[in-house]
DNA sequence: CTTCTACTAGACCAAATAGTCTAAAATTAA
DNA sequence: TTAATTTTAGACTATTTGGTCTAGTAGAAG
């Protein structure tokens, strides 16, 4: 299995506009990255901004992805599934370090380009449904609005993973979210 | 009180580095924006950066605090002072659309410079630090640590904030901080 | 081997970028 | 009024930007 230039391409981009944002990173910087002229740059994808839509889908997505698929435990109930997720988090370095990769971009070009908008939308409707789909086995007080619940579960690891990129550590991480966990907890009937 | 060349200037760069991000925002279209040459805005600042950071600390600085602020109204304990002020982020429209222009700034530039992040950072804290001192009346559940608590507050309204701004709207925001208004009301002892 | 297609290579380009510079105009101080 | 200073004006510059173009090379298919 060879490494494809493509996939070298995505994986530099992917590295790059994580740190430094779309408008931060320059074709020439990623060329540089990854050791390709630009002729192959330019045969793979037909702009900047299709390339980063790219990293989006093909990378930036089976990564979300990956943190809410996890498979109950047996006797586990939604909300210790949920806390398990929450807490995994932490052990992700560069997630602590520099936040969600998925909300930094959106930050950035979300209000201004309809086509991130949609691409970030879809990958965090996806999200919030395979949350759903783990709440919704009846362990939770029925007066909870699940929906809203998810949102808020979305937002507070997001928030927490956004506050400071030079400050922030695992253990700040856990102190923070601590709390919506405590808050999980009372969730259950 | 005239409107000075100065105020103009931040004013259009608050604006559209808010919306653009600083490197989406050229020095031309800030120039097109308040209708000034470009020699007035180099005399005023040095750099964009030296001007980005005076929007900083004298644009964005003044309206985070503003918001903790809060006077108590009597009778009313720490918690209810809290919930109030971020029930009030709703009524901030372009807050809810946008997000925490303070946040969207962090994110983009504190990784890539650090500048920006020591001049965002001390804004965070004196933030922090002024929603300590409202949650430090003892109405408090003493079990509960206060400091993870008010950066569980900032980062649950900024996660929130940020979730999308085509989609957000008031209703969404307040149906997300519902659960940590309910959260907050636990607390009290 | 030959042909065809997929890919590499990087010189080149127009537009945009942040920032400089000099001169004129407006304002203030004497 | 005159002199000094602050502010405006925008042409100009060096660099970087995203993107094009043409020529060459490697690999697969016949």
């Amino acid at each position: 299995m060879k490494y494809s230039t493509r996939d070298k391409i995505l994986d530099a981009v992917h590295k790059l506009v994580y740190i430094n944002g779309y408008n931060g990173t320059s074709i020439d910087i990623i060329l540089k990255e990854c050791s390709i002229p630009k002729g192959s740059l330019y045969h793979y994808f037909k702009s900047k901004k299709e390339m980063v839509l790219a990293v989006v889908k093909e990378r930036i997505a089976p990564k979300m992805y990956e943190f809410y698929d996890l498979k109950k435990v047996k006797k586990e109930d939604s909300i210790d599934t949920m806390i398990r997720a929450i807490l995994k988090v932490s052990k992700k370095e560069e997630l602590v370090k520099f936040g969600c990769p998925l909300n930094r971009l959106n930050q950035e070009m979300s209000p201004v380009d309809d086509d991130f908008d949609k691409a970030i939308n879809l990958i965090y409707e996806r999200m919030k449904g395979d949350i759903l789909s783990v709440l919704n086995d009846g362990s939770i007080n029925p007066d909870i609005d699940l929906d809203s619940l998810a949102e808020f579960i979305i937002a507070t690891v997001w928030g927490s993973l956004s506050l400071s990129p030079t400050h922030s550590s695992k253990k700040r991480y856990l102190n923070t979210i601590n709390h919506l966990v405590s808050y999980l907890k009372l969730l259950k009937h």
